[in-house]
DNA sequence: AAACCGTGGAG
DNA sequence: TCTCCAAGGTT
């Protein structure tokens, strides 16, 4: 067992050396030339579970957009839903704003401390942590996938337990000189998003891999650990295009909470057992609108989508309806579209996928169209 | 505490 | 129905 001098040595020499690399090749990322505390909040909201390449698109477009927090508290929720059309997990989206409204009522700002910031919707551990450290250098530790990876790795953790990388990350944080906690941190996830990345590792590369234990045991593929995997079920769904006689198109406004929330999309549901597909389409328009559809209903095709607890088949049929709908169960409400119109709400991209069903690529060798089963 | 919550890129 | 999973949070 090594004694505690020679474990302090090896871990500054470790931190010293993180920054370094750090300073030498982080990429000149968007959220690092600002100290703005708001501007890193959205930037890690974003980062949830979602890659940089990613984001970095949406960044500039919502900082463009809502520029500061009081620009976010003021603006509509649906302007911010729609700003994050197509990155998922809209709850980030709502709560932020949420966050921001809240924030601007009690402080006209940012929050004036971490207690006060970690209370916000939507600000979980890691986040509170993350714009601490990285905004204000303050010693907060954030436990993000890619410092989980990291550690797991450097000290060879068997674990899945947040307290055990907790405790093999606070030494390092405590070994930082001050006014480099913002770059130790961010140190550790760029590590873990270009080098030390989940499958096919490069080692070869690594600043730090006289240090990993992981990498002298032989153990990186099997670091960090992986919770099992629960099988996803699959559904078959249907989607109607109802044309009223205006030529306006029909959409509904999902609950503000849960799947998908407060975004629009084609009136529909899922298919049951035994059911045909335009029986399933009669049945949820009647079910969650009082609609019934006298004509003929036209199939236009179908597209995959996956989410992420199940994947679905869409089905998107085309009629006409002039009844106005008896009620609504279900979605919390339903709108008249101008075909034009649809693409300036916000709509899950499972919805666009169908929606693209009505203007079919032009014909080639490689387009295959889908047929009615 | 386990389930839920999107999407797209890499391989 | 390809699988894996990314700077997580809420209930």
């Amino acid at each position: 067992m090594a004694d505690a001098r020679t474990q302090t040595s090896q871990t500054v020499l470790l931190v010293e050396t993180l920054l370094r690399w750090f300073h030498r090749h982080a990429r000149d990322l968007p959220w690092r030339r600002t100290k703005d505390p708001y501007r890193i909040w959205v930037s890690e909201v974003m980062l949830q579970q979602t890659r940089v390449d990613t984001v970095l698109g949406y960044y500039h477009r919502f900082l463009e957009q809502f520029p500061t927090l009081e620009d976010l508290a003021n603006a509509p929720l649906e302007a911010v839903l729609k700003a994050w059309e197509g990155m998922g997990y809209y709850a980030r989206a709502r709560h932020l704003h949420r966050a921001a409204q809240q924030a601007w009522q009690q402080y006209r700002g940012f929050p004036p401390s971490y207690k006060a910031f970690r209370a916000l919707p939507g600000v979980g551990a890691y986040t509170a942590a993350a714009v601490w450290a990285i905004a204000f250098g303050e010693r907060h530790f954030p436990l993000d996938g890619n410092i989980r990876r990291v550690l797991a790795r450097l000290f060879d953790l068997a674990t899945l337990r947040d307290l055990d990388y907790r405790e093999a990350g606070e030494p390092l944080l405590n070994a930082v000189p001050d006014g480099e906690v913002s770059a130790f941190v961010q140190s550790l996830m760029e590590l873990g998003a270009l080098i030390c990345t989940p499958q096919n590792p490069r080692c070869s590369e690594c600043p730090v891999r006289s240090f990993c234990q992981a990498y002298a045991h032989g153990t990186i593929p099997n670091r960090p650990l992986k919770k099992p995997k629960k099988p996803r079920p699959h559904y078959e769904v249907v989607l109607a295009y109802l044309l009223n006689a205006q030529g306006r198109v029909l959409l509904t406004r999902r609950k503000q909470e849960g799947f998908l929330g407060g975004l629009w999309e084609l009136p529909g549901g899922k298919v049951e057992p035994g059911e045909t597909l335009e029986q399933a389409v009669r049945r949820e328009l009647y079910e969650e609108l009082g609609l019934h559809i006298p004509d003929k209903l036209e199939y236009l095709g179908r597209v995959q989508h996956g989410y992420t607890h199940f994947s679905v088949t869409l089905h998107l049929f085309r009629g006409r309806v002039e009844a106005e709908p008896r009620w609504v169960r279900g979605p919390e409400t339903y709108r008249w579209v101008p075909p034009d119109e649809i693409a300036s709400l916000p709509l899950p991209r499972g919805t666009h996928k169908a929606l693209a069903l009505l203007e079919p690529p032009p014909s080639s060798d490689l387009f295959q169209p889908h047929n009615a089963p």
